[in-house]
DNA sequence: TTGAATTAAACAAACGTTTAATTAAATTTT
DNA sequence: AAAATTTAATTAAACGTTTGTTTAATTCAA
């Protein structure tokens, strides 16, 4: 019956949930196969029948996560009815938006853009990054060929956007402390903090950009 | 003599930097005690005779690196002859020169920021980082007191300067793909990544500030 | 009755740290 | 200045855990 299937799947995912809180909290190397079967509440030798190792677990994990963000700028990109600067708008919107509701994961592809050892999770992480790259790349020079943008270091800008971003999201103490907000509820810190990073690079974006 | 103690000193020093490269490029719990003094070419009982334990050495290194960082900085400030912008311009110099010149060690606060797990490291990390940028705020509430600054999120801006250095330092095949740098050579990759920096940070600034 | 899901137990390897013995250097005593 | 003594540096080996993975037996569902 399909509701087996669906508890299979469902078991795997949940499975992947758990053990991307325990990535995000103590690192790839710092958290144990037994960790990750005992906080998901099946036997140990259940990841290595699902996913076939722990490197693979934090593969399918990946491209569990990453999948549908491309998808998301591809269609802003067609939109032809917004202007470029429209674009970097929503752009900016659904970034901050996309990693404050993904933290844990976004904290697992920075820690693993640091240090990944495994080649094939390197080259993975970087096809998704070259990716979404070349999605924003192409706002950019469109803005800049019809003379709305001033001309800028467009791979420069970019990582503007995404390292403004990270800044905060790494770590949650440092965050709050820098930032005065209360360190004892997340939902406010993630409100607070998207509302603030959004004003913020729209402001800096349209003075860098020489939008009136 | 004096030479014993220097010779000591420099085995310590010597050690912590090889630890350095390891952790950098493995992550902390990546690399193990064994790799350090292998690759220190030391015995391996010497990391626990002179560091106490590993997590005591990663201690130890922060210490020996992150020393001197903020009395450039107060330097800075104290100096009335810069105008509040003169501050920020070379402000970028030091902090992009400084982080492209200490790479290693700046990934492995990048990594432990993250995902430090031991709360000694943690509040380490969190001083050094709060004192610095209590140092580069004042420069900003200096010039905007001024009327020479336009009115910003200050916190924000200092998340952009620190936040776009990390983006491309943080994987150097990633940087060298996007910005279409040389892979093979690391000195060609940290010249011009330095020169790209420098300039995008100051011109992006100088509209943000409002500087004609 | 067949195949998949689940389990407890075991596996060898690697881990951080400690021990006890030895060598080298520094200090004190002759 | 030489010998004796004390302290520090260095070593190989072992310690007990923990690691990721596998096995072989068992339960469950088709």
């Amino acid at each position: 019956m399909s509701t087996d299937k669906r508890e299979h799947i469902d078991k795997r995912e949940h499975i992947l949930t758990e053990a991307e809180k325990l990535f995000a909290e103590k690192g790839f190397d710092g958290t144990s196969v037994r960790d990750i079967a005992h906080n998901a509440g099946v036997n140990l030798a259940m990841i290595s029948y699902y996913f076939g190792s722990k490197e693979k677990l934090l593969e399918s994990l990946i491209e569990l996560r990453a999948g549908y963000t491309i998808g998301i700028l591809e269609e802003l990109n067609k939109d032809e009815s917004l202007s470029p600067w429209d674009k970097i708008e929503r752009l900016v919107d659904y970034y901050v938006d996309k990693i404050i509701t993904n933290l844990p994961f976004h904290n697992i592809m920075h820690q693993q853009s640091l240090n990944a050892r495994s080649s094939e999770i390197k080259d993975l992480i970087m096809s998704i990054k070259l990716r979404n790259v070349e999605q924003v790349r192409k706002i950019f020079a469109d803005g800049e060929q019809k003379g709305i943008f001033r001309k800028i270091d467009m791979e420069m800008t970019m990582g503007t956007i995404m390292g403004t971003i990270s800044q905060y999201t790494i770590s949650r103490d440092y965050g709050c402390r820098v930032l005065n907000i209360d360190r004892t509820h997340e939902e406010t810190y993630r409100t607070e903090l998207a509302l603030r990073l959004k004003a913020h690079l729209k402001q800096l974006l349209r003075a860098h950009l020489g939008i009136k």
